[in-house]
DNA sequence: TCTTAATTAAGAATTTTTCTCAAGTCAAGA
DNA sequence: TCTTGACTTGAGAAAAATTCTTAATTAAGA
């Protein structure tokens, strides 16, 4: 474990905000003024792959990362693109249910949320 | 509506295989050679600001594209990428369970899988 | 048929992520 | 402590996906 993965998963655990790879690099780089973006990406990518981290493949173009891996759904909010955690209670009986109706093995699912922040939905009604 | 839309429209309504940008301009060539990709990731983009088709972007990386806009959810393999339909009954009274959890307003929500596809689990099945 | 506003093709530019590689670091054994 | 070899880093180049720019073309209404 080196000392700039050590600070990279530090960090995300400290923030509650899932941030982009970049948005991570620049708040590492107050810690490491001299680490680069690519080591970044690359511990990113093997504390993902390693299970210590979540890769949020599916909040939209750009990978977003969190440092909970307890199972929990996420809410993008249109306006801002802000990540929110959503505790809900998992889909009983899912799996079989997939099967059934497409043939695909199921391994893991998702259950996301689009909608608005509470600050973008202020906005909203002042500008209505 | 160009005739450029008009085909690009007719394709991907064609198509159940949520393709990319990039697959449907492959496919759109053939019948018009000339045709930008540009013009292809234009017409996808007011396509689905208009409301005319789904623009997947909770699949990955990479946008993908479905011409068909009833609600159901998708699988992705996760060995080769391909997206499959799921029809699922939808969820009863979630949106006030997510007000309730986080306080974002729900506008939409998709339940999405990862698995392996007929093909991949073979695949595995073979080479264990 | 004109007019004009929208749309196109082509390529440049941007954005996000991954790759390359020389230099640096670490851990374990001699 | 020194050496060795594997792993990791920083920096920049490259790749991949998407968006932008611009002059030319087309669609659609008067």
């Amino acid at each position: 474990m080196t000392h700039q993965r050590e600070v990279i998963l530090e960090e995300l655990k400290r923030l509650r905000t899932h941030p982009t790879a970049d948005e991570l690099y620049e708040i590492v780089k107050k810690r490491l003024p001299r680490i680069s973006l690519a080591t970044v990406y690359r511990n990113l990518e093997q504390l993902s792959a390693a299970g210590i981290i979540q890769k949020l493949d599916f909040v939209g173009r750009q990978m977003r990362y969190d440092g909970d891996i307890s199972k929990h759904s996420h809410i993008r909010c249109v306006e801002c693109g802000s990540v929110a955690d959503v505790r809900i209670n998992p889909i009983q009986g899912i799996d079989q249910a997939v099967i059934d109706a497409c043939g695909y093995k199921v391994l893991d699912y998702h259950l996301d949320f689009l909608g608005l922040c509470p600050i973008c939905l202020l906005k909203k009604h002042r500008d209505n």
